[in-house]
DNA sequence: TCACCTTGTGCACTTTGTTGCATAATCTCG
DNA sequence: CGAGATTATGCAACAAAGTGCACAAGGTGA
């Protein structure tokens, strides 16, 4: 399971509160992670009771019960040791590919429009990415944790682009397409 | 959900047992999709309970208490309405790129055998896939159905490409990492 | 001041996916 | 024939992920 080493990196890099969390699962974190906010929520609370993580005390009270965690160095000694496990790599689980392989079977009807829609949802995330890319990583910056920030970016991109390229490919084959 | 759709699509294509669409999910359906026998069987139970597919009457006994199932036309129908259905893309989900940028924050001690491993599983299954694409699909097969099957293959294949780029890249980033 | 909005947290339920085990029939070889 | 391997199906229990809704606190404006 990732969702608790998510956080857990997500805490080391600014302790933050749930919904801030979210919010920056759909961002950075969210190149390879999704979460929703309930998720969070309840990984929070499991991983505080682990002693993993605990909340820090609030200084001036704030919105709603808001609450800050920070990572307790057991948290840090697990994601450390996170990093060089042996785990086998999870096969990819897009339906997308297998629509199209159902359509050789019952027929293309009706594909092409929901092709074209994800095609252009990607080229847009492509272009928020490449805008974060220009924004966080201009060139010169070369220490390690950036380097390395960098190149998990670098293959957000390069995924998006396999989807670009992908999509335009099976575009190509079906019958009747005229280009967007 | 796709599980179902895939079950259907594997059913169309031959008639098949429990046992051997697992075997079927491994290698074909698998570019995209996976799942373990007793999903499998689980899934096959509520396919037929909804009337979807039906058990085919055995002519000769085999073994175990084999069964065949074939898709009826209500399965037939489901598919042909999912292929053409508005569905938003669902996030990748990989721990891999997760580890990297966690390596960013606590240090990437460990982590580039592991990532080496990772490449080679990659090379392994791209090798296996443009032999399938030899097998499979040679020049001049260019009937629809042929044309969709090899462009969700291509697919694969690409994949698999943006999994060893991605890696050597992160490889080239780690610090002392003498090349494999 | 009180109805309503926003921010923030969280529970309950459901669906999916995984692990481990149980069972049955058939085959295989001494 | 009968012990053990192989093929095949399936249940039970659990873990992970996703959906829907409830609740609480503070801010905002009529």
């Amino acid at each position: 399971m990732s969702l608790p080493h998510a956080i857990l990196t997500a805490l080391l890099e600014k302790p933050s509160s749930g919904l801030e969390l979210t919010r920056r699962f759909d961002r950075s974190i969210g190149y390879f992670w999704t979460a929703t906010h309930q998720q969070i929520y309840r990984e929070l609370g499991k991983l505080e009771q682990a002693g993993l993580i605990r909340v820090l005390p609030a200084e001036a009270p704030t919105r709603g019960q808001r609450k800050e965690y920070e990572v307790l160095s057991a948290g840090r000694e697990e994601l450390t040791a996170w990093v060089a496990r042996v785990e086998e790599p999870r096969a990819g689980r897009d339906p997308l590919p297998l629509r199209v392989r159902a359509a050789a079977v019952v027929g293309s009807a009706g594909l092409a429009p929901e092709l074209r829609r994800h095609l252009e949802l990607h080229r847009q995330r492509l272009a928020e990415y490449r805008d974060i890319e220009r924004r966080d990583f201009p060139p010169g910056r070369d220490a390690e944790p950036d380097r390395l920030r960098h190149v998990v970016l670098k293959g957000g991109i390069r995924l998006e682009h396999f989807w670009i390229e992908w999509l335009s490919e099976v575009l190509d084959e079906l019958p009747g397409d005229a280009p967007a």
